[in-house]
DNA sequence: AAAAAAC
């Protein structure tokens, strides 16, 4: 369907164009047309299905230009997410002239107050960025007609469902809401009965997880193993982006460094950096100055960035959920992607787990011999060269370049010149990465550190137990349940 | 078990 058959004004319609989109993806198809009509939607869908857009369009059309009042709100989990949703909204409110703005921490907050003095219509923001504003009374929220909840499942497992909870109750209640999640565990669906009005469900059916776009291969591996079969896959997949996850911070430190000794272009990024270095880092890859974004999860959910054309899991994600939302950077907009999960024998369990789930199967790959790894470099360096001859700059170079042949045989030359252009392996840099602490090991329903919750009885006992003291958080109180996990015993 | 998020 054409977004012009959605009922969409043309000033929107012309901002749509001028992003190149033309069709709408099945869920902005059903999506646009409820929430102009004013309805509250639940969406389950993750992104990369143009979710952004399947809120952003509707409530851009809503926002009155006139009105200063903040009159959407949108709560993301991360801030690289609430950044680029603030980004995309602006570019769908431009020829609308609404004005967006994108609130977030980790940045000087007395600058985001100066430019909310600027009555922007709609708002972006992280759950404590946000609280901490009206808490300072910098944001009003009385305004508001319509509000967005983005990967809801997500801020729930990051437990910030006291946060959101507070944040709605400061907007009016005859508002709009709308609520974007992957996965709908049963706290979500309490969200959907509290806080929303009749809400309509859109549904992206559980075949569609995983892209046909995407090919998911895994390698069977030692620990230890991992980061040289790693940097060999690379030499013969010869990928143009590639995102690298890692389990832990430490993790994404070791692998950048590792991958910079061997001559990659790669930086990492996670939580314990500044928020200035993370933004620095994603535009570099954004704007393809880095081939390799090593990152912890604080990426894999919702970040658009297109050419990504290799997902590595250096570690097998533990979480289902988890493996979808990272394979999901590539395989976009209609490009083929590829992703690679390294797994060691012990965790083969979470690997069915996942494919239980996506209804797809990973293929085994073996990994690469030192020798295809260095024929994958060469081959590599070919393509560098086509394009570096290509170069009218090098004209400059003509005569020391005719002083090197009278001085060098030809080949040697040519041949140290591909020396230096490929990467180093393993013989020449050897790279040693810090053994993780294993996985939890899954019980028999292969439940391992999920969220899911038991039956009724169960969560109403939960119900008593959060509101005794305000205090206590879904993911402590998963933590909790987990320790009761019988597989615990194994650990003694 | 770890990650994310306010100062």
């Amino acid at each position: 369907m054409y977004f012009s058959e959605l009922g969409l004004s043309n000033k929107l319609l012309k901002a749509i164009q001028r992003s190149g989109y033309e069709e709408a993806t099945p869920i902005q198809e059903q999506t646009i047309p409820m929430v102009l009509a004013g309805k509250d939607v639940i969406g389950q869908a993750q992104t990369g299905t143009g979710k952004t857009a399947a809120f952003g369009l509707p409530t851009i059309e809503h926002v009155d230009v006139e009105n200063p009042a903040i009159q959407t709100l949108i709560i993301s989990p991360t801030r690289e997410l609430a950044i680029q949703t603030e980004e995309e909204l602006f570019r769908l409110g431009k020829e609308k002239r609404v004005k967006v703005q994108v609130v977030y921490g980790g940045a000087d907050i007395r600058r985001q107050i100066r430019s909310l003095e600027k009555n922007p219509q709609i708002l972006v923001g992280t759950p404590g960025r946000l609280r901490d504003h009206l808490r300072r009374g910098t944001v009003d929220l009385s305004g508001v007609q319509t509000l967005v909840l983005d990967e809801a499942d997500e801020m729930l497992n990051m437990g910030f469902l006291e946060d959101i909870e507070d944040i709605i109750k400061q907007t009016p209640s005859e508002r709009q809401t709308l609520l974007f999640s992957a996965t709908m565990p049963p706290e979500i669906k309490r969200i959907g009965v509290q806080f929303m009005h009749d809400p309509q469900t859109v549904k992206i059916k559980a075949k569609e997880l995983t892209t046909d776009l995407v090919d998911q291969y895994y390698v069977r591996a030692k620990d230890y193993e991992k980061f040289d079969i790693m940097t060999r896959m690379i030499d013969v997949q010869d990928p143009d982006l590639t995102i690298v996850f890692g389990r832990t911070k430490r993790r994404v430190d070791e692998l950048s460094r590792g991958l910079i000794a061997r001559g990659y272009n790669a930086a990492g990024i996670h939580g314990d950096l500044t928020q200035d270095r993370r933004s620095k880092i994603m535009r570099r890859f954004k704007e393809g100055h880095l081939d390799i974004l090593v990152a912890t999860d604080v990426a894999a959910r919702g970040l658009d960035i297109s050419g990504v054309t290799h997902v590595y899991n250096y570690d097998i994600p533990s979480d289902p959920d988890s493996y979808v939302h990272r394979i999901g950077r590539t395989g976009r907009a209609g490009h083929h992607g590829v992703s690679l999960t390294f797994v060691t024998p012990n965790e083969m369990n979470y690997l069915h787990e996942i494919e239980k789930l996506t209804r797809a199967r990973m293929l085994p790959l073996k990994p690469p011999t030192e020798e295809e790894a260095f024929r994958g470099q060469v081959a590599s360096a070919y393509n560098d060269i086509d394009s570096l001859v290509a170069d009218p700059t090098t004209n400059r170079y003509s005569e020391d370049a005719a002083k090197l042949l009278e001085k060098y045989d030809a080949v040697e030359l040519v041949a140290a010149l591909l020396n230096d252009l490929t990467k180093d392996d393993a013989s020449q840099v050897p790279v040693k990465i810090t053994p993780e602490r294993p996985l939890p090991s899954r019980n028999r329903n292969g439940r391992g550190g999920n969220y899911r919750r038991g039956g009724h009885g169960n969560s109403h006992r939960n119900f008593h137990r959060n509101g005794g003291d305000g205090h206590r958080r879904f993911n402590g109180d998963r933590k909790r349940r987990f320790s009761n996990n019988r597989n615990r015993r194994r650990e003694d």
